[in-house]
RNA sequence: GGGCUGGUAGCUCAGUUAGGGAGAGCGUCCGGCUUUUAACCGGACGGUCGGGGGUUCGAAUCCCUCCCAGCCCGCCA
């Protein structure tokens, strides 16, 4: 049979809905089955499987590279399900799985240290990497050397600790160690045994199946190289024999050693088409989200292969969108990345939590410039949770189911210093100036107790480290030097007035008015006068509201530094 | 070329599964905080809901068509 007369044969054939858009973007039920969260809709239709626990979850990649925040997308998707079902009473395990015994097919540009730094591949052996192409992540050297077994521990170790730091409890699973305990054998050998049948059913979703297609792809005991060349396979006895003669990488070819021999069922993988299902048969999947690149091609395959080759369902499916970083595609091979320990330094993992709960249907740019929005977006998904602001039915009905799910703790009392503020806040370095330029504008007030004190400051520290990479409007440092400066005769006269007026004692308010009067008095232009204070304390000619921030300063400082004595 | 998804205000998005008021935040502008300088408050401006056609009493929403973008149609994952 070939593939062009099979197209009747859609995956939606005898079982329940496969079609993977269709999850989670609601049902087809009453009103009353509609869903403010998608991740209800999608335990909805989890549930209608009557699965046995635990209620199986997963998602996966290659440890190709640096896990980047589009990555999570498998974790984070995953995980809104698992805990609207552990909600439901449901145990739920949710796992996910490294591929890595994937071959390296290409070197990326950027890769990522032990501490998840982003390193140039030229800071590395890049040599050393290339020989690798064509063998599988598990059998690469660490690059980096820092104690890992492969290339592929150290990048899973990386996603593993980034999953950690989200707050999500995830269990990674190693692809090359399902094979070499044996955990595939059985659907290895059902595949081979059956091959006629694999094909068939490969053949209509892909061209090129053919009668010499073997659905396995053992590795070169010499060379460590993955091969498609099988010319002779052994069912009985679990093994098949191969020439190791290379295979294709992206649009090139990668030669192999011409070695001649016997691998098991343990040494080699399964053509991903094949992988995946067999991954939902092993593991007893239940439900997988999965981008937008597998809704076409594998997902449509995977459902056949599972059901006329393992007989079998496949999982619950759910596509989701991908993310852009700065409105461009994030790309692990080209270095255009951001990972989720970079954006934990820039906003809590809450506010990233909550950038996962929204609709997995819709592309969203993930904007560094613009963090503030997203962070004030959630800011007002927290009110609304606590019906603290009036907001339209369909955000209050989603924030009164989502928010328990974005936090470690639904608490209420918190603090959330508004982000540009926490980024004017972090122009200053002492603590104690903080917290009264917070009091003073009313975000703290006397009551509030010191925890939430404390976290709301840690948003200060976030806040300053997106000014500084960003070196956007907010990136100002209280000068602790007195920067070099020379300020004409009227400008340097009313700023000795002004230092005389602040040396008496006024209060923050008093001093923003003075800045006005006595600009006037030495017919200096306001703005001029102002960007003469902004000069000396940040070295910039802008800033946050002077006279305020004056007022908070150490008087003897503020004074010494308008007199350009210290 | 075929298929799938998306396109709503300057920006980021909600609303499309189930037809009925075009919305939010940010930005901009204006005003307030006793007198331009970013934090706080109020108001305004702002959209042919990608274009066109159709169904309907009524369409951002359903149907057709076209345009644009991403993805898939690899013995890649």
């Amino acid at each position: 049979m070939s593939g062009d007369d099979s197209a009747a044969e859609g995956p939606d054939d005898g079982g329940p809905t496969v079609d993977p858009h269709a999850v989670g973007r609601g049902g087809e039920g009453s009103a009353d089955d509609h869903r403010a969260f998608w991740a209800d809709a999608v335990a909805d239709e989890v549930e209608a499987r009557d699965p046995d626990d635990p209620v199986t979850i997963k998602g996966g990649v290659s440890p190709s590279g640096i896990a980047h925040l589009g990555n999570f997308n498998e974790v984070m998707r995953g995980y809104f399900v698992a805990e609207v079902l552990r909600e439901r009473g449901r145990e739920v395990r949710q796992v996910f799985t490294s591929d890595d015994r994937d071959a390296l097919r290409e070197l990326p540009r950027r890769l990522a240290d032990t501490d998840g730094e982003i390193v140039e591949l030229g800071d590395v052996n890049a040599g050393a990497l290339g020989e690798n192409l064509g063998t599988p992540y598990t059998d690469i050297p660490d690059p980096f050397e820092d104690g890992h077994d492969s290339y592929a521990a150290h990048f899973t170790a990386l996603l593993a600790a980034d999953a950690e730091a989200l707050g999500v409890p995830v269990e990674t699973v190693s692809n090359t160690e399902l094979y070499a305990d044996g955990a595939f054998d059985d659907v290895i050998e059902r595949v081979l045994r059956d091959a006629d049948a694999a094909r068939e059913t490969l053949a209509a979703h892909q061209d090129g199946v053919d009668g010499e297609y073997v659905p396995f792809m053992p590795q070169c005991s010499e060379c460590g190289m993955l091969t498609q060349d099988v010319t002779e396979v052994d069912v009985d006895a679990r093994e098949v024999s191969y020439r190791c003669s290379g295979i294709e990488a992206g649009d090139r070819f990668i030669e192999g050693c011409g070695h001649e021999g016997v691998a098991s069922f343990r040494e080699g993988k399964l053509p991903w088409r094949f992988e995946w299902p067999a991954q939902w048969e092993v593991l007893g999947v239940d439900f997988e989200p999965f981008g937008k690149d597998h809704a076409e091609g594998s997902w449509p395959s995977g459902v056949d292969i599972a059901r006329d080759v393992f007989g079998s369902e496949p999982p619950v499916p759910m596509v989701y969108e991908w993310f852009t970083l700065n409105g461009e595609a994030l790309s692990s091979s080209s270095g255009h990345v951001v990972t989720v320990g970079e954006v934990l330094g820039l906003i809590e993992p809450e506010v990233l939590r909550y950038f996962f709960a929204r609709n997995p249907k819709k592309a969203k740019d993930f904007d560094v410039e613009r963090l503030d929005q997203l962070v004030d977006k959630f800011d007002r998904f927290e009110r609304a949770h606590f019906g603290e602001e009036s907001v339209d039915d369909r955000l209050a009905a989603l924030a009164e189911r989502a928010y328990p799910f974005v936090v470690d703790e639904v608490r209420e009392g918190r603090v959330r210093l508004p982000y540009t503020f926490a980024a004017v806040l972090g122009m200053v370095d002492d603590r104690e100036l903080r917290v009264q330029l917070a009091r003073d504008e009313g975000h703290i007030a006397d009551d509030t107790p010191e925890w939430a004190i404390e976290d709301a400051l840690e948003r200060v520290e976030r806040a300053r480290r997106w000014a500084e990479r960003c070196d956007n409007e907010y990136n100002y440092r209280l000068q602790s030097e007195l920067p070099a400066h020379e300020f004409d005769a009227a400008v340097a006269a009313a700023l000795d007035e002004l230092a005389d007026f602040v040396a008496d004692g006024h209060d923050g308010e008093a001093i923003q008015e003075e800045i006005y009067e006595t600009a006037r008095r030495h017919d200096v232009e306001v703005g001029d006068f102002f960007a003469a204070g902004y000069r000396l304390f940040f070295d910039e000619t802008q800033g946050p509201r002077l006279g305020e921030f004056l007022g908070e300063l150490e008087r003897e400082f503020v004074v010494k530094r308008l007199r350009r004595e210290a």
